[in-house]
Formats: C-alpha cells, structure tokens, sequence
DNA sequence: CATAGATCCTGTATGC
DNA sequence: TGCATACAGGATCTAT
C-alpha cells in the first residue's frame, strides 16, 4: 500500500539518520529481496560494504541513496508491504527481516522488513535524468512524479488523452506519471467526480488538468498527515502509522454513503485488485459501452 | 506498438 | 476445530 506520500514519509525519516554514514556490513536474509540485484546477494552486500551514503532521493514510490565517490546507488522499492526501520542493534529481529545494514559508528541499523516480499533492494548505477540530476538507470523508465517540481502537465494530460485504457489504469501506470497507487487513484477520480473506467481518449483537457490537481491535492493533504494505513504494515522509520485513512472518501469505504451524496459507495474488481466509486457522483461508465455500439 | 491479463507472496478474514 | 478460499496489490512479464 505505500504509494507516493507514505515513501516520502520514509524519504524524511531516512534523510536525516543514514546520510553520511559509512555501511559497515550488509547481510541479506532473504534472497527475494535483492532478485532486482542481478549479480546476487553476495555482489550486493559487497558493493555496499565500506561505502559512504549520500542524501536519500525519492521518484514515484522508489527511493535511493547515492554512494559518494561512485556513480552507483542503492536503489529501494517498499512493494506492498516494505518497510524501512531505523533500530538500534540490540532490537529484536521480527520474522519478516530480509536485510539489515549496519554502520562503522555502531548506531541504529537500518532494516528492510517485508512480510510479502513484493519489495526489495538493488545496487544501480547512476546516469543522467535529462534535466542536470540522475536517476538509477533501473528506474529510467519511471515517470516522474506529481510532486516533482519538472512535473509536466501539459505533457501527461497529452499522454493521458491519448490512450484508449480506462483512465484508472492510465493514473496507475507509472511509466506515464509515477507514485499513484490504487488508494488515491480512487480518492482523485472521486474527488473530480469521474469514473475509472472512463477511457483516456473520451475526457477533455480540462478535465485532465482537473485530475491531475487532484491527485497533487490528495497526495499533499495525505502527507501532511504522515500516510495513510490501515493495518500495521505500512510504518515511517520509527514504526508509526499515518493518519490520511480517518480521510478517505471512496477506498475501502464500500456500503457506506458518500461524502457528497450519500449514495452507498460501491466496490467493483479491477485489475484483480478493487475499485471504490459513487455509482452517483462518478457517472461515465456507459460511454465505452455506448462507443462499442 | 498498444492494451489486457496473469503472476509473484503471505498474513488475515471469512465460509463451510 | 480444521480446512479451503478470498483478499490485499506494485511492478513486470506474457499474450493478443
């Protein structure tokens, strides 16, 4: 479930514990944890070791940690149920630690804990993003995010508008625009009063522009609140929940009345996964069936 | 090329 | 009580 603002809590968190600290081992316990380090575990704990970290980026829902004096990164995705723990040495090992980070000063370990393995951690190099800063080459093709000071709009609502696939699918691909994920997918759509299965090619310029503020909006607003959760597994560095759920409109809301309209939110499969809408306030459904016709 | 669907994984909740 | 099934879903791979 981090999407976008629950990695940026970790970003925060991690910024101001690991830069400038020297790794001083690196042990992985989990080999699925480092598949997207194709050399192996052991290649990947030994690019680390003696390595010096730099300040923590963040693009879309992947985080990473230039190394100084290398044109490398340790590159992390956080999947569905990762977490990034900053703890000290003597706190117990839960059963989901996958890989721990020690340093040279002996301080708080950083730990990669993920109960459904969906995350993981890798060693990239570095190359140009385009615009005088870099990026990991494995996260290349990762658009860049709402949040994201050269975000484009003009450029995404183009792409948007022109793709036949329903507009959730589109908000969730994240090679057109990165760090939605299904949560605020279903909060921005409600919040511009669309339906998900509206196709990209059928909405106006303006209505794009809309979704796009809201998705901003949504994303800001659950920030400011340290992420949203609903059950233990989505914690900043220190272990802690967020608030943003207390705010939901539509996820995870099915059966209860909308915050606008008071019809009964509705949940529909998708993408083997869910959608929550209000069948009232979200219309557009029909016109995909109607063009079909 | 564009698009849609399947797949990885494990803890929790639910049904019989 | 025990077993089976559904569900959560981000990114990537495969199929059409």
């Amino acid at each position: 479930m981090p999407e976008l603002p629950e990695v940026e809590v970790v970003r925060r968190g991690l910024q101001g514990w690991v830069a400038g600290r020297t790794v001083s081992d690196v042990e992985v316990r989990h080999p699925r944890a480092v598949r997207r380090h194709p050399a192996g575990a052991s290649d990947f704990s030994d690019r680390l070791a003696g390595r010096t970290l730099r300040c923590v980026s963040r693009r879309g829902k992947y985080l990473w940690i230039p190394l100084v004096g290398e044109d490398e990164a340790v590159v992390g995705h956080l999947g569905m149920s990762g977490q990034l723990l900053l703890l000290p040495p003597e706190a117990p090992d839960g059963p989901h630690l996958r890989v721990r980070m020690t340093f040279t000063d002996e301080g708080r370990e950083l730990r990669f804990v993920d109960q459904r393995t969906f995350g993981g951690l890798a060693v990239a190099p570095l190359a140009s993003d385009g615009a005088g800063g870099q990026v990991p080459v494995t996260i290349a093709h990762i658009a860049r995010d709402p949040l994201d000071p050269l975000f484009d709009d003009e450029l995404v609502v183009a792409r948007v508008r022109s793709r036949d696939s329903e507009v959730k699918r589109i908000l969730l691909d994240q090679t057109v625009a990165s760090g939605i994920g299904n949560i605020y997918a279903d909060e921005s759509l409600w919040r511009v009063r669309l339906h998900g299965s509206r196709p990209g090619r059928g909405l106006s310029r303006p209505q794009v522009r809309e979704l796009l503020a809201a998705v901003r909006e949504v994303m800001g607003e659950a920030l400011e609140q340290g992420g949203t959760s609903f059950d233990a597994l989505y914690v900043n560095v220190n272990g802690e929940s967020g608030y943003f759920d207390r705010s939901l409109h539509a996820y995870g809301r099915e059966g209860e009345p909308c915050d606008r309209c008071g019809t009964a939110i509705r949940r529909i499969a998708f993408m083997n996964r869910s959608s929550y809408f209000c069948p009232r306030c979200q219309r557009g459904a029909r016109s995909r069936v109607r063009d079909r016709g």
